[in-house]
DNA sequence: CGGTACGTTGAGTCATATCAACCATAGTGG
DNA sequence: CCACTATGGTTGATATGACTCAACGTACCG
């Protein structure tokens, strides 16, 4: 029997990661692995901009890759981040329009690019997909838009004390309870949308208060409750 | 010959009015057309509320709906507003999630409610209609994502300008150029957030600098590139 | 005619940004 | 091996945008 070392591969990770993919015929998936391309990102790396034009969208395998707006003064709005089994770049795929965002790699990445044609085909054919794509664009809707209410009613104190429970449930904490993603303060900033220097001193705040302990840029939250509570939802 | 006037009614309204219904074949038409129930609502009322469970999902006919939020301290953010021809409240059907905003009529509306399973089953057997529905929710996405981005980094007089000219574009004016959609300041206040005061004085600012003239609720846009320049895109 | 909701204005306060100086660390090249 | 530079982190002082509070004006409505 001839072995497919190719769509075994794409059957032992992108499949068993995202719901998406659950719904997809065999022919599909093959299809999916015999176009799909898988490249290696290093930290730093940017794999798509603002701006441009995609041929397809990406599914992160492994590495964490930051997704990010740039206002007009160059200052960077963090939107989200993308993790192993996360898929990005596919709403400038679907609304056929240029990149909205810049994506740049955080943690050493290992990425599959897939074709528009293979996208727009699986949403028009499978509707099983498409109603899990829908699922997810709906569940980032409603994320944005409630952060974009925290945004306006919260104060930076509340912000940062959410965003780090937040890091914490999306990326979970080292044995030693650190949290597993690493950001400079720059980028915090750029997450909660505020000064390098007013997340410097929030952060100390908290440390003083007994609810997290910082290293450098390694942060273990001690007081969960405590955080929650200045983030008052 | 006979007749079919729900049939006739439908085609001749959501049909035209937007690309989401312009793939649908007859009968999923007529399947619409006869599992929707027409609905009227005055000023003021609410069609759904933020944390009840959805039914289904709405399409207006006629009217300016309000979408908004609630903050724990009861202030609301508008997110966006729906009139003739969008649909809403399909982002709580397909995440089969309770509602995240609440729907308040502010204008005297005619809405369309149908029900969720008719719109499932477009989702998954119709890929065209799939795929108009994934680029609408995307262009929400991008929206609310963009919004964001300008909400931290732009400052309230900047983002008046802006939901100013967002106004214009996407409600028009009367012949006398009076800006036809007519919010509350305290309205005006919940879209760019922030408090009724700093929208009262930066409104009589921009009069006082010949962009715009106000009587009362009455808003006429007079000065278009300069509105722009200090929304500075 | 009084009530209720909305609009306006001014004064004071506060949260956060900005600016500036300085420290820590890690390459890098002479 | 040591300045040298770059990058990120920290702290304090100051500036300011925007909120809050409070008083008052205005207009419609029963």
């Amino acid at each position: 029997m001839v072995q497919f070392p190719i769509l075994h591969d794409c059957d032992s990770c992108v499949t068993k990661k995202h719901p998406l993919f659950r719904y997809l015929t065999a022919e599909e998936l093959e299809d999916v692995s015999l176009n799909r391309e898988t490249e290696t990102y290093k930290r730093g790396s940017i794999i798509y901009q603002e701006g441009h034009r995609m041929k397809g969208f990406y599914c992160v395998q492994s590495g964490i890759i930051k997704i990010y707006k740039s206002g007009f003064d160059g200052k960077e709005q963090i939107i989200r981040f993308a993790k192993s089994g996360d898929i990005i770049g596919y709403r400038s795929v679907v609304s056929n329009e240029p990149a909205c965002t810049t994506t740049e790699v955080l943690e050493d990445s290992k990425v599959c690019h897939i074709p528009t044609h293979i996208l727009l085909n699986l949403v028009r054919n499978n509707g099983d997909f498409a109603v899990e794509l829908m699922k997810l664009t709906c569940k980032e809707l409603g994320e944005a838009n409630s952060y974009l209410t925290d945004v306006v009613q919260k104060t930076v104190k509340e912000r940062l004390a959410e965003i780090l429970l937040h890091l914490q449930a999306e990326f979970g904490e080292d044995p030693d309870r650190v949290l597993k993603i690493s950001l400079t303060r720059e980028e915090l900033s750029n997450i909660v949308g505020t000064a390098t220097e007013s997340i410097i001193r929030f952060l100390s705040e908290f440390k003083n208060e007994g609810l997290i302990e910082l290293k450098g840029r390694k942060i273990k939250i001690l007081d969960r409750p405590g955080l929650k509570q200045i983030a008052n939802n």
